[in-house]
DNA sequence: AATAAAATGAACTGTATGTTCCATTTTCGC
DNA sequence: GCGAAAATGGAACATACAGTTCATTTTATT
């Protein structure tokens, strides 16, 4: 047991994928408890990093002399050396971007080098993503995505900082073969179009404070004739929440008193994906989509 | 020692951010070599989390014993249960989004929920967030900000998927005071605006596979009169990446074949401020910003 | 400057840990 | 079905560990 383990060719594995990897490829020759341990590990990465061989071995339900010959088995000379393994993966990813942001913010005055900003920028983003992925509410999603799938036109609202993700949702709607309208400022036309809008037709909104008037008064209109707003603004108070049918509260960060716009833009993303899955569905199965 | 130290009314910090907290507010009143330890936790929280108590101490040059003071310092009853909420620390952040985008995708078809959708596309954005910011490289983009720093106009060049960057930049520069122009294909006038450019100016073209011909002939027309050309695309052998002056190279991951654009777009804004920068710092001292 | 109090260094100790060993059971080849 | 080899359980072991103790030094107080 000892004289071949360590005769293997390759190396061990000093990262987690490599060794989750070698791993699966050993699973059908391993024996029973080992397997048994091998499926745990895969499982339950953060009890091995952390866990003592006695406690670990008593949640995968066996021995802890088969944790060591888990390891040994793989090649690494003991319980102690595996482990590190399943550390190193922990540190890796160990800078979060929230705590980037606040380091990025700490030192601002030290001379300003550009990777700071790009690397702040980047922490906002994160940070955005990160808490929207904790408070979006699975109901309210799919009340906006019904509302919206009912709709024979979707007309997008959104000026100046919101105004990107508008035109995101136009292209990628039109991609999707969903009908849609681009409110623009440019063209001066805004009041026209917007009174060929029904009920049958539905609206998207985007505005945060301080939030555009152009945006506010247009959908206040819309909404007063009857057409469905799906609102994505910045808090409870936002004009937007006042009248429309859904609204998602989005907290984006902000790097030097620039906000992000990368959890707004996945969630925009996940409307119009939304929408054309529901409407893909309705009609025959779902067709490949091309990168976009 | 050990009777003041548990009379403390707060609550411990069970998470890092709030023992963070009670540390630097403590900072001043923390004895010399106790201070230095809480120094050395706050920069090598890894080390902490996963060191031992002797190796730490040798790491932050104090006896082990002064682990177990300040430990006690901040109400713990050990370096062990201190050492919990370092760990505690790396637990939390365990399901990285890239872990994520492997879920979603592995079971996305039982059943396509709405949510699944959104989370797939706030992962895909997270991990183009996390490849980037490994992957900038800092001269690349001094060079790209010093180049725009010159210019006296900008031109902003982008069709379809990347638009939405392009006028989040126009946007931005336009609120920082620099003079930009978006190209449009709206408008019919490209090739008229574009013929007012020169060497003095300078193009931002932003464009992935599969590249919008437009943006590519414009930037090609300008570069060949001379105007320098910053490129964001996707790989070396994008078009642009053959003529532009400067060229990063964004990998954006995506989710159901829609792109992310979370990291091009932090990459535009930390370009457009870091120009603005740049200009703020020749002119006068810097002014706040408000938020955009 | 003298004294008390706090902080520090360093050796010590009990314990909990990873590892090894061996008896027993299971698996596999013939 | 028999024998050898591998696998397993469980206890014993050596040690590395966190925590304690105490002598010494530093700091604060009067």
């Amino acid at each position: 047991m000892d004289d071949m383990a360590d005769t293997v060719s390759e190396a061990l594995p000093r990262d987690f994928e490599a060794l989750r990897a070698l791993i699966l490829d050993r699973r059908e020759s391993l024996p029973k408890r080992i397997a048994q341990v091998a499926a745990y590990a895969l499982d339950n990465p953060d009890e091995i990093a952390f866990g003592t061989a006695a406690s670990i071995a008593s949640s995968a339900g066996v021995q802890p002399s088969t944790l060591i010959r888990f390891a040994q088995h793989l090649g690494y000379d003991g319980f102690t050396s595996l482990q590190q393994v399943f550390r190193e993966r922990l540190r890796e990813r160990t800078t979060s971007y929230e705590e980037r942001l606040t380091v990025v913010r700490g030192d601002a005055d030290d001379g300003t080098s550009n990777r700071r900003i790009v690397d702040g920028f980047l922490a906002a983003a994160s940070k955005s993503i990160d808490v929207m992925s904790r408070n979006i509410d699975d109901e309210t999603l799919d009340r906006a995505i019904d509302l919206l799938n009912g709709a024979e036109t979707i007309y997008i609202l959104a000026r100046r900082r919101s105004y990107p993700v508008a035109s995101y949702i136009a292209y990628a709607l039109g991609k999707l073969g969903v009908r849609s309208q681009l409110i623009e400022s440019a063209s001066g036309l805004s009041p026209e179009i917007i009174s060929f809008a029904t009920p049958r037709d539905a609206v998207i909104a985007i505005s945060f404070s301080p939030y555009a008037s152009a945006t506010v008064e247009e959908a206040r209109v819309l909404s007063a004739n009857g057409v469905p707003v799906v609102a994505i603004t910045d808090s409870a108070f936002s004009p937007l929440a006042q009248f429309a049918s859904v609204w998602f509260e989005v907290a984006e960060a902000d790097f030097g008193g620039f906000r992000s716009l990368a959890a707004t833009m996945a969630l925009a993303m996940g409307l119009t994906v939304g929408v054309a899955e529901l409407r893909r569905g309705r009609k025959g199965r779902k067709s490949a989509n091309a990168k976009v």
